[in-house]
DNA sequence: TAGATTTTGTAATAAATTTACATGGCTGGG
DNA sequence: CCCAGCCATGTAAATTTATTACAAAATCTA
């Protein structure tokens, strides 16, 4: 499903190590200005990679394409659709005009990024991990603590037995007291956060579920039952975790709508009542 | 900025009335199947439309293009950017994969939505306002409430004299003391809710700046002095805010940047410091 | 190293696009 | 109302672009 409207960019990126020499050529040539390939023509683009053109043709076909104009048009397409795989780092000098534009740039890049190499299933498993919990708790710290306590927000809506801590001690003694049954969904951008480790390995000791929202291959993902690896090439050293929590966020939400969708119809009134109890709040709205 | 590559559809659609009566035939062609459009040759184009190929090549070049090819490659950027905004949502037969990658898809087209909507001086504007405030306080309720709470922990980290509260009493405590110097940027993704409207006012009216992240039109949009306006055409009867809480954190990204860029280099310096003292609380990292 | 296989390039062919030019229809002045 | 001039449109030729068929080179296998 994912391969469908999968991002060609990546797709050559990945196919890389399997291709000719040549092929490869003709490979960095478009990953290198793929804006210019979807205008150039065939013969130029051979030009630049220095190849003759059959090859090039050749390379578009072992892409899907039925040929060259085929395959400049899926470029254009994945162009167009805001996906840049590199990610382009905000400069110091770079205007705040400019800034803005790079940041919204990279979050819709790294957005695509994961949807595509996300596994199908493991939201799936996650789902039905969540929707069995006897109770779950979101943990975060730093930055992750707000996503954690959007989380809460978000699955408490859904009458889900939840819970959020940022307080390291309530963190600790709720691992502690941990039983089969309960969910510890721990959020860490770095997945290096030692307390968010302990914790997670004291819950995972007294039987309960840990899932993690981190980075591949960190000291928190190791730990977990369920991992969902977000590896996000951020220029944490510049600024901040900026993207990685937007994507974490997006997981939760992919999450959240698992929920209720597995939950079925009959739940959609609880969702209604919950709305109507904040309407009260509002200001009544002036549309139909 | 936005213009430049603009919609080329609505273009030739408002273009209609001054065309030539077999340039109208070329015009309604490429309409009634954009998509098409882009995967035909000239010939082919030619002959859904009733007239000779010069004719669709003269047509392609009054719209800018540099001939055919050209005018497709325009028309497939416009078509793969703009067409997603309908028709993502959840339905409640979805597998939790579809739905996923809906989601993601959602997010994604919203953004680039935004992203081209988005003045780019407003941003510069609230900036200016946000570094020479003497003390900024942000605000949210329900689901904006964390992304409130993001936003005070990113701007803490740039030594902004930043708080952040979801407490209601304590919000109005803060704007009823409100002087000329304070900011009060507030976070409401409906902008119709009560207590923050009249949190709002109240701060005005003691001379406080009033920025809201909120949608256009909305009560709160009308106290605020400076208004980040996202429209977010969101099914928001079905399931909960989700999309516009993103663009709103991706707004407060571009904003923390815009923030760091003035403060220019001898600014990074305090960022520095502030991961330092981090990195003792993280195991180290197996990088470089 | 010989033979087979794969990769790459050359040259011819086919397709698509553009240009140059001719025709037809329309408009406005006589 | 008719003809000159102009604009819109089409025809056909030229040019550019893409594809195919085939041959040469490189690589691998035995």
């Amino acid at each position: 499903m994912a391969s469908a409207n999968d991002n060609l960019l990546t797709l050559i990126a990945d196919a890389m190590p399997g291709l000719s020499k040549s092929e490869k050529k003709v490979a960095s040539a478009i990953l290198a200005d793929p804006e210019a390939a979807t205008r150039s023509s065939i013969a130029v683009l051979a030009s630049i990679a220095q190849v003759s053109e059959p090859t090039v043709n050749r390379f578009c076909k072992k892409f899907n394409a039925t040929g060259f104009p085929d395959f400049k048009l899926n470029l254009a397409h994945c162009l167009a659709s805001g996906i840049r795989y590199v990610s382009q780092n905000v400069e110091a000098r770079d205007s705040v005009e400019t800034s803005t534009s790079k940041i919204f740039n990279s979050t819709i890049s790294t957005l695509s990024l994961v949807r595509d190499k996300l596994p199908p299933d493991l939201i799936v498993q996650v789902v039905d991990q969540l929707i069995q919990a006897r109770r779950i708790h979101f943990f975060g710290l730093g930055a992750s603590s707000s996503v954690a306590k959007d989380a809460e927000h978000k699955f408490f809506r859904f009458n889900l037995p939840v819970s959020f801590h940022e307080d390291v001690l309530m963190q600790r003694m709720l691992a502690a007291s941990a039983a089969p049954g309960d969910v510890f969904f721990i959020i860490s951008y770095t997945g290096r956060t030692m307390e968010l480790v302990e914790v997670a390995e004291l819950a995972k000791a007294n039987g309960a579920a840990v899932i993690g929202l981190t980075a591949p291959g960190s000291p928190l993902a190791k730990v977990c039952h369920l991992l969902i690896a977000v590896a996000v090439p951020e220029d944490t050293d510049e600024y901040m975790p900026m993207t990685s929590r937007i994507v974490h966020l997006v997981v939760l939400d992919a999450l959240a709508t698992g929920v209720t969708l597995r939950r079925g119809p009959k739940f959609q009134g609880h969702l209604k009542k919950i709305k109507d109890s904040l309407r009260a709040t509002r200001f009544p709205s002036n549309e139909a």
